[in-house]
DNA sequence: ACAAAAGTGTTACGGTTACACCCATGC
DNA sequence: GCATGGGTGTAACCGTAACACTTTTGT
């Protein structure tokens, strides 16, 4: 028999019908957001969820446990829908305005999971949401949709589709905090395969300031700055010289 | 007959024993703490609340109405203990850990203001707290204590004594926040007068930054920032020359 | 040999630093 | 005049920009 800890936000249902949080098991009124990016090799993007039978969009979020850290809730969502355990994570800004309570949506979305819940429930009560945002391994993870989702994929920043309430929002500002602290935080190395070429780090910079660098420069500045260990070159195959793969230098997290 | 709007967090109460916020105004488990930086001439200091009886510091705070924005709720609490209408206010960080739930502490604080409140109350709950922090000009204020509190005065940032909870955590990340938005804001407009002199900004740059500044790349460097007006001398009766007033340009808020 | 991309050398430019000097003020 | 602090001129310094040039690779 399988013991279902009472974090996570799904247990079994015999019915095949997914059953809800409980409102027993989290703090009322409080959720979290968070805004997952990732780097494709050419392309900055993030991980939307669509809802079963609305083809609505949407970060993935959910409920702080009542005897659970803030931070270690969106850990704990993070891994359920990444199966990543140490994943680079910031908190940028908590969304307190009565326009995002808009009790029609959840309700909806939850009727097209087959549940018909009372006016008084608490999920379609109003909510503060803080939001996260987390820098992964694009090419290290297969998302996985959560109860009320049937997908979970990547979506370009730069061409991203509507999203509900005021998701647009949050990731607009997360993209405005990613990029004042591509900097001050070595932020791009959690975007990254181990080892990478100065060429694609450029490309990670240049997605996040959402502006082309001038190629002696970035190189120069970049391995002025003393971060990053030289290896062997990397053959692609194509008719010119080849670049060298870098890793950064310690196991810095990025902080 | 005076009509005493639902949000405020205290009401008259003809026993002289201040009445506590009611829970079915607020949302529960959710508070916001700020830190209110004000600049004496000299140093940079923040506002610090004592609850009666206890001699326990902490930071001004409240509870966010129902029906109320959570910045809206700042706003009011910041008007509520300061009189000031618009201020510089910004938010940083949520507060989230289990390890802030301490609720003998409140009780404690309660039964000091003569409130003997059941285990199951609301105030004794878990709360996750929005932190803010405000820029006010130390010159134009009196703040006004709370209900719980019998003062409310200002204290150096680099002196502060033991306050309650995690409130000396929140002063710390509001005071690296502010640093790190020094250049990036017009921060410190919001915590001088109208008019003013280079060194005096120079010493609002040096409280925050916490460093000694060179006085010639100092002023050199604002004044070719172009945001300065210069006005007339300043003469303070030393014997020697007199510094030019400035003023910030424009009526610019500081983003 | 050629094209394409990586890597490097050289000079120019612009902002910051360091230090000197001059200016204004009250005693 | 003198001490004190404000304001400015100047040359050195340093990081970035601009551009040219060399090197490496596969066809």
């Amino acid at each position: 028999m399988r013991i279902i800890p009472t974090y996570l936000a799904t247990i079994y249902n015999p019915e095949q019908k997914m059953s809800l949080p409980l409102e027993n098991d989290f703090i009322p009124h409080l959720a979290f957001d968070s805004v997952i990016f990732g780097f494709s090799g050419e392309k900055l993007k993030i991980l939307l969820m669509e809802y079963h039978n609305t083809a609505w969009l949407a970060l993935p979020g959910g409920f702080v446990g009542k005897n659970e850290n803030l931070n270690d809730a969106v850990r704990r969502g993070l891994q359920e829908r990444t199966g990543l355990d140490k994943i680079y994570l910031e908190q940028f800004y908590t969304f307190g305005d009565l326009a995002r309570f808009k009790p029609e949506i959840m309700q909806t979305i939850l009727a097209a999971n087959g549940h018909q819940v009372a006016a008084e429930n608490w999920m379609l009560d109003r909510f503060v949401s803080v939001a996260y945002y987390a820098l992964i391994n694009y090419h290290e993870v297969e998302p996985k949709p959560d109860a009320l989702s049937d997908s979970i994929a990547w979506y370009d920043v730069d061409a991203l589709p509507e999203l509900i309430l005021d998701h647009s929002e949050i990731v607009k500002k997360a993209l405005e905090t990613l990029k004042s602290n591509i900097d001050r935080k070595l932020v791009s190395m959690n975007l990254l395969p181990p080892r990478f070429t100065i060429k694609e780090l450029q490309q990670v910079y240049e997605a996040i300031l959402g502006e082309k660098l001038r190629r002696t420069t970035f190189q120069r500045k970049i391995l002025s700055l003393d971060i990053l260990e030289r290896h062997e070159k990397l053959y692609s195959g194509k008719s010119h010289k080849a670049p060298f793969l870098y890793s950064f230098k310690g196991n810095q997290m990025g902080n």
